[in-house]
DNA sequence: ACATAAAACGAACGGTCGTGCTATTATGGA
DNA sequence: TCCATAATAGCACGACCGTTCGTTTTATGT
């Protein structure tokens, strides 16, 4: 790896930490480069635009979530195992060191989702293909007979996803100490919605 | 009402829509007194710091929401109305016109939740409230018998954020149609869960 | 109608922003 | 070791930021 390739690697680690805690679109070139020590046109050098440097970002953010939490889950049995480890190594990404501020994708969603342009439409591919995978692990359970065939992937992959989002919520803005029991019992009673007979509430 | 008060009314509500878009460090004094054609100080002198202008739209919201969502669902009859009446009003605030960003206390919390200080605390209050209101909500409808008694209130406030959370991503970002329908089956179950006999999955 | 207070204005401040240019320094292959 | 090239620095730009100040316009109450 050449210098340059060094370098940019590390404006880019210290780019996503840095934007986890004040957004994507808080990230400045000059506060990036006075951190580590390089002056601002030679830091922007790397990128050519600001635009760039966020998309590079989220990219490196998209493969540290790939090999912290969607390989190592898929290596799981298919059904309830792939699906929790899916669910429980989420956790520990959203509060992970390298993160000050939380899952990036998550910060970064509220904060785009009505600014059209490029990094929109990135982020909206990246949580496109999150969703994908839980939807894909829950059918792999089915086929496995591990979950009942009614059920809808999408619906458990968008439940899921909320309990990710809430735990979010609670745990950071709140400091709420029980917000991840929580998340894990809500994650267990949608596993047992999945597994269980179906569900028809006397009307 | 004052002249000082209308327009500063005008500006409050110019600012909350505003920031339901680009946030609520996004506000710029300038472009909001351009918006309204006024005088940057002019429309500085009602507000005398951003903080200041910034923690009104939070009020103004704030009041919004009370007066849209929360006052009239408590009107409802105690269990499944009531708690059916707060999610639903949820969902029409969340896409009322004068938010087109959405719900601006989920953005505004994933924008603040790791910069101290007066907002974020009062955002803070703001959504523990909110919590407070179905999680309250929720103990009624057990005092009156509609729901189980082993049911944790603020579990299910938990899980119901998430609902209402998801559906703001699948809808906003995703821009998927069928997010409002899958939201609302997923609050379908979690009632089903609160009402139905005491469910211990087969271990 | 007038005096007084409230509201809005215009200009300017020091800063920071992203982005160009041009020069200088470091790197790595021949 | 030399040289082409890559990497970084320095400087300046126009734009916008929140904020202050002094002035002028407008509204309010008598």
């Amino acid at each position: 790896m050449s210098k340059g390739d060094t370098t940019r690697q590390a404006i880019l680690e210290r780019a996503l930490s840095m934007s986890s805690v004040i957004g994507l679109e808080g990230i400045s070139i000059g506060r990036l480069a006075d951190d580590l020590a390089l002056s601002k046109s030679g830091l922007f050098a790397h990128f050519r635009s600001k635009e760039a440097l966020q998309l590079q970002v989220l990219e490196v953010a998209a493969q540290q979530f790939v090999d912290s939490v969607v390989r190592p889950a898929l290596k799981e049995p298919r059904g309830e195992p792939r699906l929790r480890a899916l669910f429980e190594r989420w956790l520990v990404w959203a509060r992970s060191q390298s993160l000050p501020g939380g899952c990036i994708f998550v910060s970064a969603t509220m904060e785009m989702d009505d600014r059209p342009g490029p990094v929109r439409d990135a982020l909206a591919r990246y949580q496109q293909d999150w969703i994908n995978v839980l939807a894909t692990a829950t059918r792999a359970g089915q086929e496995s007979g591990a979950f009942r065939g009614e059920l809808d992937p999408e619906q458990l992959a968008q439940e899921a996803y909320g309990l990710m989002l809430s735990y979010h919520l609670f745990a950071r803005l709140l400091r709420d100490p029980q917000g991840e029991a929580r998340a894990r019992a809500g994650f267990e009673a949608l596993l047992a919605r999945a597994v269980g007979p179906a569900r028809t509430p006397a009307k």
